[in-house]
DNA sequence: ATTCATTTTTAGACTTACCTAAAAAAAAGA
DNA sequence: TCTTTTTTTTAGGTAAGTCTAAAAATGAAT
């Protein structure tokens, strides 16, 4: 597989998601920065390598082989990001760009004895789950802060976003992963919330709170 | 710098070592595997981009901001056999390939910060030197076993060849970095030479001898 | 000094991955 | 339903890096 090919398969996976049918091909286009025209010429010779099905008109839709193929680009991504996270010290809003490159490096040895070096990590830094060798995931059924009830609380387990802006906007607020969050009030007006961390109250805007991921108790 | 102008960059300094003069086309070519005419190609766009100096049918020279693309890349290299053969137990003989792939990443915190992890290593697991930011290399003048007289002894240092079954044939017989080795007898007939190391006596070919570099006392 | 073999370059073609512009299909709105 | 808008595809083109085959330059040998 070559390293476009790769992107695009990962791409797809994300996009799928969240969605039960096929992913257009303008959708792909904006999520990687090209142009309509090229996912449709991607779009065949994925098709023609069994990893989506494609039917004209109708966007793609991930084979199996598709899906193992993503969640095995999405594992090594994830471990390099824990590695450069954990072993060399870079922030969490700096392991992704350097974490692009890595994930293309083809020897399974590698991937499985890095695994190794970092203890068969769950997670990586910004809270996703790591496919398995086996291509599965850890189930994950969080709910956005954006929708607790007030007096709910649990524990900040994740974020949904991870642009270098917002990553760093919680890092001045001193909001990480694995603190508790309590909703103490939510204004109507605009949905911001009233929370408490860390024993300080903090106010979020909803758009905050619809990218941190909470494991309710 | 695409991956590919990084390994012509690479390869004509790896062949411009021993000599003087510039280096050859044909000789670029059968070391890369690949076509004189695609070398031709690329020496014009390396010449384009000041990497190097070129003369239509007299081969290539690297400038100085050749050389030191060329050490950079040879440090990242390096660094990284470092790190799979240290840190993930990779053998001796399985860390190039994989570091011929990781040696493209572009980052320089990555490559520093690994450096630090490593605890900044001169040399690499074939005993070669591992050029510093700076792009300056530890002066290397070690003898081949293949040059020592009778009677003279020293730490084996080194290897020239760096393939598999060379490696592995090492291993086999015990000859590692760090180890003594002293020449008991040469056979005049075939120049195969009878050595003393880890208080052992074994036979080694002037073919094996030839590769192994030794830092006499 | 001229021929012959070797080396190197040129010319033209292929593949991958992209692009633009125009055509075709699908979806939305009146 | 029948336009109109949006989405998607096709057609044709570009750049990087490779190739083959033929031409040109080099240098070795008589």
């Amino acid at each position: 597989m070559t390293r476009s090919e790769e992107n695009y398969i990962k791409t797809i996976y994300h996009l799928g998601e969240g969605i039960s049918g096929p992913v257009s091909t303008n959708a792909i286009a904006s999520q990687m920065e090209t142009k309509p025209s090229s996912v449709t010429d991607m779009a065949k010779k994925l098709a023609e390598k069994n990893l989506v099905n494609y039917q004209k008109y109708q966007g793609v839709v991930l084979t199996d082989l598709g899906k193992r193929t993503a969640l095995n680009v999405i594992r090594k991504h994830r471990l390099w990001e824990v590695f450069l996270f954990e072993k060399l010290d870079f922030q969490w809003d700096e392991v992704h760009e350097v974490a692009e490159q890595l994930e293309h490096i083809k020897s399974e040895q590698l991937v499985d004895r890095l695994d190794a070096l970092l203890g068969y990590p769950k997670f990586d830094p910004h809270g996703d789950p790591i496919p398995g060798k086996d291509g599965l995931l850890a189930k994950q059924n969080n709910a956005l802060l954006s929708e607790l009830q007030v007096g709910q609380s649990g524990l900040c387990v994740g974020v949904k976003d991870t642009s270098t802006s917002f990553l760093q906007y919680l890092d001045e607020n001193q909001i990480a992963l694995g603190q508790r969050i309590s909703v103490l009030e939510r204004e109507s007006f605009d949905q911001s919330l009233l929370i408490k961390i860390d024993s300080q109250s903090l106010r979020l805007s909803h758009q905050i709170a619809t990218n941190l991921y909470i494991k309710t108790d």
